[in-house]
DNA sequence: ACCTGAACACCGTTCAAGT
DNA sequence: ACCTGAACACCGTTCAAGT
């Protein structure tokens, strides 16, 4: 008796999102509506206006659910402890998985959200970053903060790599390339980042006045 | 006699440019429709589809303005020869651009275009990477070949760190972190990169089997 | 021949009318 | 009280009707 059935608003939410999201799997954004969703799931259309929002408020939850796959196909412990290789073995499942959502991880970024972002979904971007921090955070003497920053940049720059490269809007061809510019770019920021730890590590040294 | 008055249409299509990528830079790109556009340029509706396939169509001409814009930005000398300081600058002016124009720099990352971008647009934006390639050109030993692969890598990271830092999809607030970020990356690509080549240049020194 | 804009087929959102 | 879906105000695009 305690328990009632789960609350109906709260299926239909679910199968609501759950409809969105194989739309736009398999149409794009653009092939997302309410006339469709309301139909796939079953409910008349001012339904889905006393559960959502607006359609915006629809988006961010399919948004969300993106995330939630994102972030369970970082989870997966590494297989090496080295940071660099960690990193790599990250972005390398971020770029399979942008290939193979693609229309949901573009919606990711086509969507321009409302003013600013809910909390909730906020946290759900800094538990991907998360990922990526925890297999920094060897590498980096100065603290978990510190670590974030990189974490950050690092992970921005995979993205846009990802994105110009998956949007044809660098002059690569072919399916891969997005691969081989992140390792590039994930080998070299790496390196000057150990250097330049190294160099903080060895306090004053000398003045650095070579050109690097 | 020679030369013939602008065949009319041309002008008219200049003037829809034109005020599309006003609408946009005021209203972002949701603001644009193809009855505001034909109303401002003082035309009928029909007309706009006579001088442009679709809506579509009339967006990319006006992320080709934009590209246009940003490429006069970027086409300035720099202040300095050495390629980590000049990038920066172009950085810098990279940031600027977006921040002053967000509306018109998001739209070219908003928008999803058609099947295979037209080949002058592809040209428009070569034309602007080449000006990192450029500032790069003295530090790469190995060519203009791979110069170029290293301007993608640093202009798409540099993308996505300024998109998700001013989409508010990193954690930064403030507004100018992009600039934060971007230097790190910059600052730590450029030594990697120089740490890389050095080894290169010295060919087999040694196998490397440190860890960086 | 060329331009116009009403008309069509959509869309997001609302709210009177049903139950 | 709760749900429905016709109705409203848009939108991109077309094409018969005007000039």
């Amino acid at each position: 008796m305690i328990r009632m059935a789960p609350i109906p608003h709260e299926d239909l939410k679910n199968k609501l999102v759950l409809v969105a999201v194989q739309i736009v799997q398999k149409e794009g954004y653009a092939g997302l509506n309410v006339r469709r969703a309301a139909s796939m799931a079953g409910c008349a259309i001012g339904m889905v206006y006393k559960i959502f929002d607006n359609m915006d408020d629809l988006a961010i939850h399919v948004n969300a659910d993106t995330l939630d796959r994102l972030n369970d196909a970082l989870a997966r412990p590494c297989s090496s402890d080295d940071p660099k290789e960690a990193v790599q073995e990250l972005a390398d499942r971020y770029i399979i998985f942008s290939r193979d959502n693609f229309n949901l991880w573009s919606m990711l970024f086509e969507h321009r959200m409302e003013r600013p972002l809910p909390d909730w979904f906020r946290q759900k971007i800094a538990q991907n970053f998360g990922h990526v921090e925890k297999a920094m955070a060897p590498l980096i003497a100065s603290g978990p903060a510190v670590s974030a920053d990189h974490a950050k940049v690092l992970w921005a720059s995979l993205h846009g790599i990802c994105s110009l490269s998956i949007t044809g809007k660098l002059d690569t061809v072919g399916a891969q390339s997005a691969s081989t510019l992140a390792v590039e770019m994930i080998n070299n920021y790496m390196a000057g980042l150990a250097i330049r730890m190294a160099g903080l590590a060895a306090r004053t040294k000398r003045e650095d006045n070579s050109n690097i």
